[in-house]
This record gives structure tokens, sequence and C-alpha cells, in this order.
DNA sequence: AACTAACACTTGTATATACAAATAAAAAAA
DNA sequence: TTTTTTTATTTGTATATACAAGTGTTAGTT
């Protein structure tokens, strides 16, 4: 019943209905927020039919990412691509799926082993050509160029 | 004790700490995820110490805008600037603060009437300030050239 | 008038996240 | 060696969000 949030389509002036004309500097707040939700929007819809959040699927990466080494709970945190309060709960779900396996390590017992299974990496595999494309769609409309200008003006707007 | 997000000062592919370099897509989705992720923790921390979250603020703008007229459940959520999934449980919580009242609607009784109440508006006039610094902090670093740049360049990308 | 559908909102469950406190093991200091 | 500190992880509580199901009210249909 809840509405999604406003994806393609519309400038941001028209998306919050305001009739005063927006100052650039919040025009692009919005714009970067109403970006990142649709990015997120349709990368957890990809993830939906596999049963897995996008920050699962994260962590997925980062285990496959060590090719058989154990990854533990701070390796996981520190590689996770945004922010994340709760690797432990994060893995519980993905021990709960058998897509990883958990143990202490044996020559420091805080430690803990964390290793993706075959099934872990069966699913990945299968995500692998989805999340590809879903990657490409969103440049689709900007070229090369553009899109090199994108990223550095961003670049220069997060350093501030 | 767990790691904030990663904010200024790095490129995508330090942040990540990736050896291969990215396709510019992949770039472009990691900086917008990054960026926004700092703007809301900025956001956030300037509502901590009045005890707000940035949904909740996000409401009482909303009824602010409203100048005296009762803003209902649907019309707060339509005006949400992301998403929201309970506007109920937000009004809650405001109402808990004494920052809002809430009263069912008597022509119909399905309908409630939502009001910000003097505290609130006080609350807002406190946060107007901090809120445009905020804001306009962002965008110091680049040009008014290039911020009307990166805005059409975000419109454009997010219309795919 | 009784039945059905649509509407407006609420509630329940699950995941994600922030923050703080708790636990357990290892390392460092006394 | 005992005590203290640091490290690694876990647990608890609160908010945010997605989604589905439930409740009460009004409108529309037969």
């Amino acid at each position: 019943m809840y509405q999604q949030i406003r994806t393609a389509g519309m400038k941001i002036e028209d998306e919050i209905k305001s009739t005063v004309p927006l100052a650039i500097s919040k025009k692009i707040i919005l714009n970067i927020l109403y970006t990142q939700n649709m990015q997120n929007e349709k990368f957890n819809e990809l993830m939906k039919p596999y049963d897995l959040s996008g920050e699962q699927y994260n962590v997925l990466r980062i285990l496959r990412g060590q090719k058989g080494n154990p990854a533990n709970m701070n390796l996981i945190q520190e590689r996770m691509i945004a922010k994340t309060s709760n690797t432990t709960r994060l893995v519980d779900k993905l021990l709960l799926k058998n897509l990883v396996t958990r143990n202490v390590c044996p020559e420091n017992r805080r430690k803990i082993e964390v290793l993706i299974t075959q099934k872990g990496l069966d699913v990945l595999s299968d995500l692998d050509p989805k999340v590809n494309e879903h990657e490409d769609n969103f440049s689709k409309n900007l070229t090369t160029p553009e899109l090199e200008l994108l990223n550095t003006l961003l670049e220069k707007y997060r350093n501030h």
C-alpha cells in the first residue's frame, strides 16, 4: 500500500511538488538522495528471488574475494561497501541458508573464521551477469565523457 | 565500535581497496552510494541534539508547510522526501514528544488530522539556520556552473 | 437493507542500521 | 602472577524501512 520511491522521469522540483524554486545546493542533495534510493531499490529487487538482502550479497562477494582464505568479522566489516552495524547478525543469516561456514579461529580464539560454501559460490555465479547488467543499465543515458565528468564532480562534491 | 561510513578524502578505488580498476558505471554507483551516506550521516548528527531522526524532522517540515491546516497520513506520506513505510509510527514518536497533535477527522472517521504544535514550530525555528548551513556546506567545493552541471547529469543519469 | 469493494490507517514480522553495553580471550602492565 | 587494558565479537535496544495482513469506515452495488 505504501508508496515506492520516486524514480525515473522527474525533476527534483516536480517530485517534491515545490512551489518555490529550490537552491541548487538543495536540489543536488535531493537528487543524490533519490538517485541512491532508486539504485538501491532496483538492486534489492534483483536479490529478492535469491532471498538475499543487498548486505548479505555484499558479504558473499567479500568472502568470494578471499579466494579460500577465511575472513574474520573485522575484515568483513572493513570491506563492506557502505556502513555496517552488525556483521555478526548478517553472517548469522548466511549461515542459516548454508551459504557460509563459521568457526572459531584456533590460533586466536577471539577471532571467527568465515568461509563461503560451494552453495554460496553457486548463487554468486548465478547472480554475476544480472548484477553486471544492473550496473551498466544506469549509465546508458550518458556518454562516456559525461560519465567521467559525473564521477569527477561527485568526488569533488563529496570531498568538501 | 563499528566503523562509520567512508566520507571525504578518497577516490572510490581507494575506499574499497580494489586492486583492479573499476568500470566507470560501477564507480558512479559507489560514488552515489557513498555521497548519500555521507550526507545522511551529517544530517542525522545535526538532528541528534534535538532527539529527532531525519524522518521525524521531515514530517515536522511537512506539517509546518501546511500553515495551520491539518495533514492526514496520506498527505504526509506523499510529501516525504524519500520513502516511507510507516507514517503511523513516525507520527507516534512525534506525539510522544508533544511536537504534534493527532485527532480523528470528524467528517471522515477513517482519516487522521495531524498538526504541528508550538513546541514543534520552535524546534524547527531553532534548526532552520543549522539545516541551511548543512545544505550549503556540501556545495562549497564546486563553482555554480559545476553545480548546475552535476545536477543536470544526475537527473539524466536517474532518468534512464 | 445487505453485501461487496475501496479507502485510510494500523499492526506484525523481518531486515538494516546506530549505539551502547556485555562477554571472552589475549596482551600488556604492575 | 595477578591485574588491567586492548581486541574481537556478541547482544540488547531503538529507529527506519519493506511488505503483508488486519481493522474500521465509507461508498457503491444488487
